[in-house]
DNA sequence: AGCACGCCGACT
DNA sequence: GTCGGCGTGCTC
């Protein structure tokens, strides 16, 4: 018997099965998606079984695979199709699709470590007779304490007992120890409460259930605070009665911590939970849960789309919208595009949910393709909020710069009436920027094409790209004047400013660098919830699905950072975020309302913004896509060449484009090489073609030409995204 | 990817 | 004479 396999390094020459013979004692064991380690070259590295066979010819010498890792974890034939989807969706190595299905402590690479976690017990020894022993230890009372504790007990946790009085018990032989596998997380309330959903609610509810045997993919349009969720745990309940299983994604870790305990609350012990924030071994144990058919639920982000889940009956996509969805880094899959594979795969529904539905979802809807539901009233009869629009030019004249009077006024007020804040500013840092009054010196990144952040709480410059971190001085590095001024604001200094002008007031700030700390996310929220701080401040991370009751007031500090990004999606982007946003605000009976401050205040997104008008907005964003043939009218592609040197690489990028340009079919547009939005980028030159295709059978083909052609260059790098969320 | 082999330059 | 630079080629 032989295996092909796959092994784990991925590079595009070895992106190939390697042929191996099985021992003797493994043919009745070893199975296709098994892991294994095997010899290769003069190393021992891990790979996966493809494919077993019988018999082969081959001219070279075989060897065997030195052994199974885990007879018990196989990756299963849906699992395995999802590889090649995934390979072929986004052009990456067989290797890499396989390793991006798992959790990293059981993809195949070098360090071998035990990822299970054991708690350790210590009980009584059956064999001893408890009175003589209690007799024994008369005299030493911490001793005799555990022995009747034990007693009363059974077994207690190691750690739990002082070390020194416990170990003569276990020399003595009177106690035992004993070590468990335990999961880390752990959750057992099963409260299963029951939702009234409203008629609107009912509706949905009603309609999806007619449909779980089939699949079909629902857009559900429901604006903010209208209760999408509880119209998910319905029928996800509904899905669990049939005995099947249900799959919920959400954008970020953020939402998870609200969510998660609604999931908690209804489902208990039945949900497991994917996401970034957990640690290795939690993610490990986890994926096993899920493995073994322990839960019946799992609820992540993007990655948990993998989640070994058999007998999927429902896929549910919160907040659709999300860029998080898609990966940024290879491989560059999109969570949806995996979504409706195992939809199909399952025969069952896939829902799509978002107040704010991206425009290729809300197209497809409207073409049929997908099943339009909608939720078009807040729950508890609770308003949208009422939306302004505030002109900064002349509110800088009068010297407010940061805050505009109205703001100012309507904060001053919600203070008042102890109701709650959120201001958005989309920029982390202090100042996005730092210049030299005297001779014009402005912080660069070394590395990358940008200018460095400055960062007041902890006097650090950094390049929000790479990484690049450097202590800012006090003189001017250039000129040697103390002349350096700060430029561009940003949440730091947001914050600062707020508390100079209401000094009484409690702010939490919410940013990647006030949340990175584990925990301190549903710390935040939590607190903010209990009304420990009256305002929040943050970036984008405030606008995701958020209910705090006492919200009543959102003010957006500056709308035209976001506008002005230079990218085909920005309007889509901005009015989903300001949409969200506002939608924090008056979810209860609170009214709520939201001041958006700008330069441009005529600008149709704010306006489609201002009134809820979700519809205009598509239909203005379709047109201008339509006309500069952009999705949902064309498919894209990204593609950028990348190397060290500067003429080379876009030498090399204008072959690349040549090359596509006569390959592929006529109505398809191929645009480039131009500069990258961020030219140089970690000391790499990166240039960029961009294709626009409608149809085209090939452009696949030529891509993956394009990678064999080009990227044995060993200093010229090729990255291809497709359906890149931005160019 | 990672490693061996191999062919040239400057050193105890 | 040898240590070591990294170009090339191979891995079931």
């Amino acid at each position: 018997m032989f295996a092909k396999v796959i092994i784990e390094y991925s590079v595009k020459k070895l992106d190939k099965t390697f042929i191996y013979e099985v021992d003797e004692k493994d043919k009745d064991i070893i199975k296709v998606g098994m892991k294994v380690a095997v010899p290769f070259g003069n190393k021992e590295i891990f790979g996966f079984v493809l494919e077993l066979i019988d018999n082969v010819e081959v001219s070279y010498n075989l060897k065997k695979i030195k052994k199974i890792v885990d007879p018990e974890l196989v990756l299963n034939s849906e699992l395995l199709q999802i590889a090649d989807y995934l390979q072929n969706l986004t052009l990456c190595t067989k290797i890499t699709a396989l390793q991006t299905l798992l959790p990293s402590s059981l993809k195949a690479k070098k360090q071998e470590h035990d990822y299970t976690f054991y708690e350790t017990i210590v009980k009584l020894n059956p064999l001893i007779n408890i009175l003589e022993s209690k007799l024994a230890k008369q005299k030493y009372p911490q001793q005799l304490k555990i022995i009747e504790l034990l007693e009363d007990k059974k077994e207690i946790l190691k750690k739990d007992i002082s070390s020194s009085s416990l170990n003569t018990l276990i020399k003595n032989n009177i106690v035992i120890v004993e070590k468990r596998i335990k999961y880390r997380l752990n959750n057992n309330s099963t409260l299963n409460t029951s939702f009234k959903l409203t008629s609107l609610q009912e509706k949905v509810f009603e309609e999806v259930k007619r449909n779980l045997n089939n699949f079909k993919t629902y857009l559900l349009y429901g604006i903010t605070g209208s209760g999408k969720t509880i119209v998910y745990i319905e029928l996800i309940k509904e899905v669990l009665k049939r005995g099947k299983t249900a799959l919920m994604l959400v954008p970020e870790i953020l939402l998870t911590t609200q969510i998660i305990k609604r999931f908690y609350d209804v489902f208990g012990s039945d949900v497991a939970i994917l996401h970034s924030a957990l640690s290795a071994g939690e993610k490990h144990d986890e994926y096993l849960k899920i493995f073994r058919g322990e839960v019946k639920v799992v609820i992540g982000t993007r990655s948990a789309i993998f989640a070994p889940l058999t007998n999927i009956g429902l896929i549910i996509i919160d907040e659709e919208h999300s860029l998080n969805y898609k990966q940024d880094n290879n491989p560059k899959y999109h969570a949806k595009d995996i979504a409706l594979f195992r939809a199909k795969y399952h025969n069952v529904p896939l829902i799509l949910g978002s107040a704010t539905p991206s425009l290729e979802s809300m197209a497809r809807a409207s073409k049929g393709r997908y099943d339009l539901l909608t939720l078009d009233e807040r729950v508890n009869g609770a308003i949208l909020p009422t939306i302004t629009v505030v002109d900064m030019l002349p509110e800088i004249k009068s010297r407010n710069n940061i805050l505009s009077a109205l703001l100012k006024n309507k904060i001053a007020n919600c203070l008042k009436k102890k109701e709650q804040i959120i201001l958005l500013l989309n920029r982390r840092g202090y100042a996005t920027f730092i210049n030299c009054s005297n001779c014009g010196f402005t912080y660069k990144c070394p590395n990358c094409d940008i200018t460095l952040t400055y960062h007041a709480s902890s006097n650090n410059l950094i390049c929000h790209y790479c990484g690049y971190i450097k202590k800012k001085e006090k003189l001017c590095p250039n000129c040697q004047e103390e002349a350096l001024n700060y430029y561009g604001l940003g949440t730091e200094k947001l914050e600062e400013y707020i508390k100079e002008i209401f000094p009484k007031i409690k702010i939490v700030r919410m940013d990647q660098d006030t949340t990175t700390k584990k925990g301190s996310y549903e710390k935040f929220i939590q607190d903010f919830q209990n009304e420990k701080y009256d305002m929040l401040i943050g970036t984008q991370m405030v606008s995701k699905g958020l209910d705090f009751p006492k919200v009543t007031l959102v003010g957006i500090i500056n709308a035209d950072t976001s506008l002005n990004i230079p990218d085909f999606r920005s309007s889509e982007n901005t009015f989903q975020l300001f949409t969200q946003t506002s939608g924090r605000s008056g979810r209860s009976n609170l009214p709520g309302e939201v001041v958006i401050q700008t330069f441009n205040p005529h600008n149709y997104v704010l306006n489609y913004v201002k009134n809820n008008d979700y519809k205009s907005f598509f239909l203005t964003e379709m047109q201008i896509r339509r006309k500069l043939k952009y999705p949902p009218y064309y498919y894209l592609i990204g593609l950028k060449v990348i190397g060290k040197d500067y003429s080379k690489t876009l030498n090399e990028a204008q072959k690349v484009k040549d090359y596509i340009s006569q390959k592929i079919a006529k109505d398809t547009i191929c645009l480039g090489p131009t500069t990258a939005l961020i030219l140089k980028y970690n000391n790499l030159y990166r240039f960029q073609i961009i294709i626009k295709y409608k149809y085209d059978s090939k452009i696949k083909d030529v891509l993956k030409e394009v990678n064999e052609l080009f990227a044995f260059n060993k200093d010229i790098f090729i990255d291809i995204d497709v359906n890149p969320s931005r160019l």
